[in-house]
DNA sequence: CCGTAGAATGAAACCGGTTACATTTAATAA
DNA sequence: TTATTAAATGTAACCGGTTTCATTCTACGG
C-alpha cells in the first residue's frame, strides 16, 4: 500500500550540542563520517571493517571518550549480561566466600553481579526478585533458605525464561538447578566421626530449620547416625537457635546445663561453633581436654581457633565457581532441564576433638 | 515545511502473539483498551487515571503478570536506580559488614546494588569502573584502596555525571566525597592507649599500606605517638604483610623472633589480630599475661576470641549508611561539591591488654 | 443548552543502541 | 577491460519504555 503522508519531521540535529550530556553513538558516527551500524560494528564484529575505517572511528572514540550504554544494548539483543545474586547475608563467612567466588567467575565470564540480601526475610527475598525481574537479569543463583514459595517464584521466573541455579542446598525439581554438598551424608559422617573416637553423649546445636533446609537434613543426619549406633538423640540434646556467634555461646550454655555430662557437642556451623568454643571457656571447660567439639563449614577462622576447629568442609568457593558455570551453560543452550551438582565434603581433622580410642 | 513522502511503513501488528517473548507495554496497552502512555502513567502518576480505567488495566496486569523492563526506562529517564559498589574483597568481616549495610540502605531508598571485587587488583578495579560506566550506574561508592589513579577515574566518572564516594579512607578531593574514621587519630589512641597501660616495647603489625592509604595513616600514628613518649617504634618493630589471618599468624613470629621482649603487639586489623593470637599462643606465649593484643575493626569474632580482644571500633554499619546517603544526596540535588564526613572511633577495651598501672 | 476549564487520554517522537537488508566498493576471474 | 562476487558500509526499523503536546471527555456556571 502506498500512502501520502505529510512529514511532521521535527528534525532536531540529533545531539548537535556535543558539549553536555552522554555521547551517543550517533555522534561518534558523524564525527568519524560513518553511520550508526559500522560504529557498532566496530565493538561487535570488528573483523569486518577495513582497517582505516576502525583506526578512524577507534580515534573518535578515544578522543571523546565514549562509552556505550550497555542499557540501550541490552534493549535489543535481550542480553543483560548479569546475574542476579540472591543471599541471605553478607556478614558470614560462608556466605562471602562464596559470594566472592560468584563474583570472581562471573567477572571471568563477563557477566555483571547485581545482589542483594534477603536478611532472612521472605518478603525481602521476594521483592529482590522482582526487581531482578524488572532488571531482566540473564540469570539468578539463589543462596538463600530453600522454601516452596520460593521455589515457586524461581519457577516464574523460569517461565519468562530466566533460568536459576540453588545453591547450598539440594532440590529435586526438573527447571531449577541446585548445587551443594549432601547435607545428611556430611552429617552423618561428622557424628560417626565423633561416635568413632568413643564419643557416646552429643549434642547438637544448629541454626532455625525448616521442612528439609540443609539444617534440617543435617539434623536428620546427626539423628539417624546416633540412632544407628544405638545412642540418644531428642530434642534436649539439639538445640536450634539462629545464625550468630552469640547463639552459640548461648546453645553451648544451654545444652551444658540441661546435660553437664556431654562428652562433645557438634556445631552444624563454624560460626556457632566459634561461639560454643568462647562459651566453654566461660564456664571453665577446657577443648578438647574436657569436652570435644566439631564444626561445620570450615570458614578461615576455623583452623586458627584456639584449639583448632575439627569440621566439615564445604567446598564454598567451588559451589560458587559451579553455580555461575552451570547457569551460563543454562544461558547458553537455553536449556531448561535442571542439573542437580553434588560436591565432596570431607572432615577436617584438627585439634578441637579427644580420641578416646587412640592408640 | 511539508513534504510529499512514501510510507514504507511495515506495519507488523506489533507482537501479535502473544505466546512467546516478554509482555511489553504495548501489549498491555491494547489488551486493556487504552494507549501506552495510559498504562505508564499507572505506574508513575496512577493519580491522573479515572479509577476505572486503573482497575482495567491493572487487571490485565495481574493476569498477564506483566513485569515492565527497567532498562528500557532508564533509557528515556537517564536513571538507573543502581548503586556500584567496588571493594577489595567480600572475605573479611569488616568488609562484609560495610556491604550489607550499602546493600540494606540501598534497597530501602530503592536502589540496586551492583558491586564488584578487585581482589586488591588495579587492572581489575579499572575494569569494574568501566563495566559501572557502560551500565550508567547512578553513583558509585569505592570501598578499595584509594590511590591517586583510582581518583583520577573516579574524577572522570563525575565528568560524566556519576558522583561517587570513597569509603574507608578520608581523602580531600572537592568532587569524590569521601566517609571514614581518622584513622591517624585512632591508631595514635590506640598506641597511648597501650603506653598509659604501661607498655613500651610494642611493635606493629599491618597489611601493605601505600602512599597515605589508612593503613599509612595508622602506622604514622603508631610512629607519632611511640615518638611523642619517647619510645622506639622503626622499621625493625613494624611488619607489614597482607591481609589475611596466616599474615598475622606469621607477622607476629617475625616480630617476636627479632624482639623477644615485647610485651604488646598492636595489630591494625582484627583479622592480623586473630592471627597473631594463634601464633603467640602457639608460641607458648599467654594473652594478655605474657603479651599484651591490640586489634582494629572490632570484628564480630574480636568479642569472642580468648582472650576476647581490645580493639578499636570502626563503625562499618555506619560508613555504609553515611555513604549511600551521601551518594543519594549528590544525585538527588545533582550536587557536584564533595562531602567529607568523619565518623567517631572508639576502643573497646576487653581482655587481651594487661595494665601494669593498674591501682 | 452552551461555553469553557480542567481532567483524562491518545499520538507519536524519542532514549541509544542493534541488525536485516540494501547498496556501494573492492577484488577476482574471464 | 568487463563481469562476477565478496567485502564494506549505509538505511531505517526496531527494542520497550517515557513524555510532550494535542485531543477528547466531563463537569460546572451562566
Amino acid at each position: 500500500m502506498i500512502l501520502l503522508l505529510v512529514s511532521k519531521k521535527v528534525n532536531t540535529i540529533h545531539n548537535s550540542t556535543e558539549q553536555q550530556g552522554q555521547l551517543t553513538i550517533r555522534d561518534i558516527a558523524r564525527l568519524s563520517g560513518v553511520s550508526t551500524a559500522t560504529v557498532s560494528r566496530l565493538f561487535h564484529n570488528p573483523s569486518c571493517l577495513k582497517p582505516d575505517t576502525k583506526a578512524k572511528i577507534e580515534a573518535v572514540i578515544e578522543k571523546h571518550q565514549y562509552i556505550p550504554n550497555l542499557n540501550a544494548s541490552a534493549l535489543t539483543t535481550k542480553n543483560t549480561m548479569t546475574v542476579g545474586l540472591i543471599i541471605p547475608t553478607v556478614k558470614s563467612s560462608i556466605h562471602s566466600a562464596l559470594i566472592q567466588s560468584v563474583q570472581d567467575t562471573c567477572a571471568e565470564l563477563g557477566y555483571s553481579v547485581i545482589m542483594g540480601n534477603t536478611n532472612y526475610s521472605e518478603e525481602t527475598e521476594k521483592n529482590l526478585l522482582d526487581i531482578m525481574l524488572n532488571r531482566r537479569v540473564t540469570g539468578i543463583i539463589h543462596a538463600g533458605t530453600v522454601n516452596p514459595k520460593f521455589i515457586a517464584m524461581l519457577r516464574r521466573a523460569a517461565e519468562h525464561s530466566i533460568p536459576s541455579v540453588v545453591v547450598w542446598e539440594n532440590i529435586s525439581d526438573n527447571e531449577i538447578s541446585s548445587v551443594g554438598i549432601d547435607n545428611y551424608r556430611a552429617s552423618y559422617d561428622a557424628t560417626q566421626y565423633l561416635i568413632d573416637c568413643g564419643h557416646k553423649d552429643m549434642g547438637l546445636l544448629l541454626g532455625p530449620y525448616t521442612t528439609m533446609n540443609r539444617l534440617a537434613q543435617r539434623r536428620l543426619g546427626f539423628m539417624d547416625c546416633m540412632n544407628h549406633n544405638n545412642l540418644y538423640a531428642g530434642d534436649d540434646t539439639i538445640i536450634s537457635l539462629s545464625h550468630e556467634v552469640r547463639d552459640g555461646v548461648m546453645g553451648a550454655a544451654m545444652l551444658i546445663g540441661k546435660h553437664p555430662r556431654l562428652t562433645a557437642i557438634y556445631a552444624a556451623s563454624d560460626v556457632l561453633a566459634f561461639g560454643a568454643l568462647y562459651s566453654l571457656r566461660q564456664m571453665g571447660r577446657r577443648v578438647p581436654k574436657d569436652i570435644s567439639l566439631v564444626g561445620f563449614d570450615n570458614i578461615e577462622f576455623s583452623e586458627y581457633c584456639i584449639p583448632s576447629l575439627t569440621t566439615v568442609n564445604v567446598p564454598a568457593v567451588k559451589m560458587g565457581k559451579k553455580a555461575v558455570f552451570e547457569l551460563v551453560d543454562k544461558i547458553q543452550h537455553n536449556r531448561l532441564q535442571a542439573k542437580h551438582i553434588y560436591l565432596e565434603h570431607e572432615i577436617i581433622i584438627r585439634d578441637s576433638v579427644a580420641n578416646y580410642r587412640a592408640t
